[in-house]
DNA sequence: TTGTAGGCGTTATCAT
DNA sequence: ATGATAACGCCTACAA
C-alpha cells in the first residue's frame, strides 16, 4: 500500500506537506504542490479512509435500513437516497431488516458497531423503539413509516391525507361499495393504520357504507398477498365496485388476482394504489395511485441526517411529504 | 467514546486481554473472560472498526456496482448479494454506475479509495477495462454481463443458451415470424449481443426467417424503451406473431406498448422475456421468461470475491449460471 | 512555507 | 495466562 510517507519521499518533502496538498490546505507553494501532485499521480496513492476516520471519528457513511431492497418501492427509495447522499458527500450502506422488529433493532446496533455517521431507518415493524437503544448516540432519521412521538427526526408519507384522497377519487368516479385491501395491526399507529383511517374518513365524508365485509385483510405487503386477497374478495360474493390497496405492490398483486377471477379493471372494479412505484405506469391497466414525492423525501432524510451530524442536540423535527394523485387507467 | 483502554481499566486487566476476549481468542481464563465481558456490557463498549481496519488492512466491506438499484432486476440481485455476503461476514456498499462506462470505471477507483475488500461489478457498458485500472490491486468479480477474456473472475448469465431456448419455445408454440426487441451495440461481445446470437441460432436451427425488419432496436434497457419499441413494431405493419425481449424489464414495457395498440398477448402476439424478475409472475398476462438462477449467481460471486481475498493470485475462473425456462400466460 | 512529535484505537509480537 | 510495546496511516499542534 502506498502511504503519505512514500509520496513524501518521492516528492522530497515531509508527509505533512503531502497531507496539506491532499486536503487542499493553504500554505503550500505552487512549486511544491505540483511536485507532490505529480508524485501522487505516479505512485497511485490513495488516502487511507480508515486512518483518517480514526482521527476524525467520522466514516462518511450513512446506513439505510429497509425491509427488503428488492421490493420496488424500497429499491426506488434507495436509489434516491444514494444519490441525495452523494450530493452531500456521504456513502450509503444498505441493511435489510426483513420487515421484522428484530432486524430493525439490529440495524441500529449494527450501525453503531460499524460507526456509520448516521442511519436512515425505514421502519415498518419496530413500534416500541423506547425499549431499544433509542438514544443510539448518533443520528437516526425515521423515513416514511412508523411514528415515534417526536423522539426522532421523521420524514413521513402523507398516509392519511393520501388514502383519503384516493378513496374520494373512487367515490368521484361513481364507486359506492369501496373495499380496502390492507393488513397488519390496525390498532397501532403506523403507515398501514393511518391509511386505513384516511379511507374511513373519506367514506364517512361522502356518506358511504363502512361495511366490515369490505375490509380485506392481508398477509404481508407483497404481491402474492395482494393476489390472494383479491381471490378472497372475488370469491366472497360481496358486491364491490372499487378497491383501495394499501401499497402499489399489493395493488399489482390485486390486479393480477382480479384477472385470475375474470374481473376487469376498471370495467368491473376500479383499483387505486399508494406509492407510485415505477411499475405502476406500465401495468395493464396502468395503476392509479397516490404519489408521494419520493425525491423530496430522500433529500429531506439525508438533509436531516447531515444537519444532526453537525448539531446533535437540535430539537427533532417532523415532516410530511407532499403528494399528487395520479389518475390512470385503473380508475377510468 | 468508550475504548478498550476504558474497558481494561474497568475490568482491571490490560487492553490486550480485552482484545483477546473481544476476538474470542484462546488463552484467557474463564474468570477474567467473565469479568471483561461484564465490563464491556456495563460500559457499552463497541469495537472501533476504523482502528481495526487500520491494523488489518481489511474493511469487511465489498462493493456492489450496479447500473441502477431501482431496476427490478438489479434490486433483486442486490438483495441476494447482500444476503450471501452477510453469510460470509461481509457488508455490502452499493454504487450506482448509471449504466455508463465512466460510472463503472469510477466504481473501481472509488472502491479502492474506500478500501473495499473487493468489488462485484455488474458491468453493462465498460467493455475495455484494459484501458482502465484493471489490475486494481484488489478482487474484482464481473457479474452477469460483459466478458473480459478471462482477465477477471466472471459469473455470467446463460445469455446465448437462454435466448436460444426462449426463441425455440416460441417456435414450438407455432410462431413463425419472431421479432426480437433488443439494443445496444451488437458487434461487441456483451450480454445483449450474446442473446441476439442465441435468437439467431434458434431461428436458423428451426429454418425460420432471419428478417432484418423483425429486428426492433431499443433505446436503452428500460420499460419506457420497450414500450416505444412495441409501438414502432405495431405501427410498422410487419406481420409478427412472436416477440423475444432482451430483458424482462423491456418485456414489461413491450407488454404495455402492445396493449396501447390494442394487440393481445398471447392472442395476437406471443411474448417472452429474460431474467425472471419477480414482477414477471404478476403482470397481466404473466410473462414467460428465461430464469437464470440468481441466487446461485449471487452466492457464486460472493464466494469468488472471498476466495480471491484469501488467495489473490489464483487463476481466474468463469462460470455460467444454470437456467430454467418459465412458461407462463404470455406464450400460452 | 515546511518539518517534527505525538496520539487516534486496535492488534501482533514478544516478554513475563 | 497476561501484559508491555510498537506499529498501522493520518492529522493536530506546535516548532523551525
Amino acid at each position: 500500500m502506498v502511504t503519505m510517507q512514500d509520496v513524501a519521499r518521492l516528492a522530497g518533502v515531509s508527509k505533512m506537506t503531502v497531507s496539506n496538498v491532499v486536503n487542499n490546505r493553504e500554505g503550500v507553494s505552487d512549486a511544491v504542490r505540483q511536485r507532490v501532485l505529480e508524485a501522487i499521480r505516479r505512485s497511485g496513492y490513495r488516502v487511507n479512509v480508515s486512518a483518517r476516520t480514526l482521527k476524525s471519528g467520522r466514516t462518511g457513511v450513512i446506513g439505510l435500513a429497509v425491509p427488503e431492497i428488492d421490493r420496488p418501492y424500497f429499491g426506488h427509495l434507495a436509489a434516491l437516497v444514494i444519490d441525495a447522499a452523494r450530493r452531500q458527500g456521504f456513502h450509503v450502506a444498505i441493511e435489510q431488516t426483513g420487515a421484522a422488529a428484530d432486524g430493525e433493532a439490529d440495524a441500529i446496533t449494527h450501525s453503531r458497531t460499524l460507526h456509520f455517521d448516521g442511519l436512515i431507518l425505514s421502519a415498518v415493524a419496530l413500534d416500541r423503539l423506547d425499549d431499544r437503544p433509542a438514544e443510539a448516540g448518533y443520528p437516526i432519521v425515521m423515513l416514511g413509516e412508523q411514528d415515534f412521538g417526536g423522539r426522532f427526526d421523521h420524514v413521513a408519507m402523507p398516509n392519511e391525507e393520501g388514502a383519503k384522497a384516493a378513496t374520494a377519487h373512487l367515490a368521484d368516479r361513481g364507486c359506492r361499495r369501496i373495499a380496502i385491501v390492507t393488513g397488519g395491526v390496525l390498532d397501532r399507529v403506523n403507515a398501514v393504520s393511518r391509511r386505513y383511517h384516511g379511507y374511513l374518513a373519506a367514506l364517512t365524508e361522502r356518506g358511504l357504507d363502512v361495511d366490515p365485509s369490505l375490509f380485506v385483510p392481508l398477509d404481508g405487503l407483497t404481491m402474492e398477498a395482494g393476489r390472494a386477497a383479491a381471490h378472497r374478495l372475488a370469491d366472497s360474493g360481496h358486491e364491490v365496485d372499487g378497491v383501495v390497496a394499501v401499497t402499489d405492490t399489493v395493488a399489482l398483486g390485486v390486479l393480477r388476482g382480479l384477472a385470475d377471477r375474470g374481473l376487469r379493471v376498471p370495467g368491473d372494479i376500479r383499483l387505486i394504489g399508494f406509492d407510485d412505484v415505477p411499475e405502476a405506469s406500465y401495468s395493464v391497466p396502468s395503476l392509479s395511485t397516490v404519489a408521494p414525492d419520493h425525491e423530496w423525501m430522500a433529500a429531506k432524510a439525508v438533509e436531516l441526517v447531515a444537519q444532526r451530524i453537525r448539531a446533535p442536540l437540535r430539537p427533532t423535527s417532523q415532516h410530511i411529504a407532499p403528494f399528487e394523485l395520479m389518475t390512470r387507467e385503473s380508475t377510468l
